[in-house]
DNA sequence: GATAGATATTTTACTATTCAAGTATTAGGG
DNA sequence: CCCTAATACTTGAATAGTAAAATATCTATC
C-alpha cells in the first residue's frame, strides 16, 4: 500500500525535529540553557524593546499559558528576563530580555548558528531558501 | 544583523512540527491514541513480521531505552503491540504489532493521513516531494 | 566452569509540559 | 456602585520524557 507523501511528510518533520532539538540543546548545554531557553530569547531579541506580552511569546514558542508561566519562573530567578506588569490593566504583564539575557543570548546564537549549519552542513543555500518558501505555506 | 538561514531553518522545523504534532494529537485523540503512540505502531505495521526490537523501534521513534519501555507498557496492556523475548538472548526483546494494534493503526491512519492533507493544502504535490527530497539530506 | 566485563532493559529520581481549577483584575449592565 | 462575566495568569495534579543507577543476561578469558 502506497503511503501519502504528505504523511511522509509529517512523519520525517516530527523525526526529524525532535534529532535537531535534540543536537541543539547539547550544544547550547554549555551556556547553561536549553533550546526551548534559548528560543524564548531570540523572540525576545527580536521584539521592539526587547519586550513582549506572555500571550504573543506563549504563541511564539508553542506553551501554553502554564507552560509559560513555568520556563520563565526560572529564567527571571537568572535575570536573563524580567516581568514589568501593564500599568493600565494589572492582568496582563510583558517580559522584557535583560542586559545579562542578551549577552547570554549573543553567545548562545553564535553556538546554536553553529549547530544550524552542521546539521544543514549537506544542503545548498539555495535548497535551504527553497525549503524555507515552503514552509511558509504550511503554517 | 541578518541571521543565517539555517538557523531560521531550525527555529522554523521546531515550532511547525511543535504544531503539526499538536494538531494530529487532536485528531488521533478519538482513536484513543497520541502521536507517539501511532508513530510506534506506524514502524512496526512496516517492519517484517510486524515486529522489531525495543532498540530499533526506539532509534526510529526517537526515544530513549528507558522512554520506549515507558511508552509500550501501557500499550501492552492495551494489548497493541506484545512483546517477546528472543530465545537465542534473553537480553533482547522483540515488539509486535497485535491485530488488535493493526486494526486501531489503521483507522488512525486513515485520520492522520487527512489531518497531513489539511497541513500539506498549501503546497503542491511537487513541492511536497521536493520538501522529501531535502529532507532525505538533513538526516 | 568461575568471574569480569559488556549489553539490553527497567527502575528511580528528576525535569518539562499540559489540563483543569483557582486567583486576580477589569469591563459592562442593572 | 455592585454583581456577573470575561480575561490573564498561576497553581496543583497528572502525564511524558530523560539520565543514571540497578538488574538481568550473555561473552570471553583465565
Amino acid at each position: 500500500m502506497e503511503l501519502p507523501a504528505s504523511l511522509s511528510l509529517l512523519t520525517e518533520l516530527a523525526s526529524l525535529s525532535s534529532a535537531f532539538i535534540k543536537q541543539a540543546d547539547r550544544k547550547l548545554s554549555v551556556h547553561g540553557i536549553s533550546f526551548a531557553e534559548f528560543m524564548v530569547m531570540h523572540h525576545l531579541s527580536k521584539a521592539a524593546d526587547l519586550t513582549m506580552s506572555r500571550t504573543e511569546l506563549a504563541d511564539a514558542v508553542s506553551l501554553s499559558p502554564s507552560g509559560i508561566t513555568k520556563k520563565l519562573n526560572p529564567m527571571q530567578k537568572l535575570h536573563l528576563v524580567e516581568k514589568e506588569v501593564n500599568q493600565r490593566d494589572a492582568r496582563f504583564s510583558l517580559v522584557k530580555l535583560t542586559a545579562t539575557g542578551m549577552e547570554i543570548y549573543n553567545d548562545a546564537l553564535v553556538s546554536c548558528i553553529h549547530c544550524a549549519n552542521d546539521l544543514t552542513e549537506n544542503v545548498t543555500g539555495k535548497q535551504l531558501n527553497t525549503l524555507l518558501e515552503i514552509f511558509a505555506k504550511l503554517k
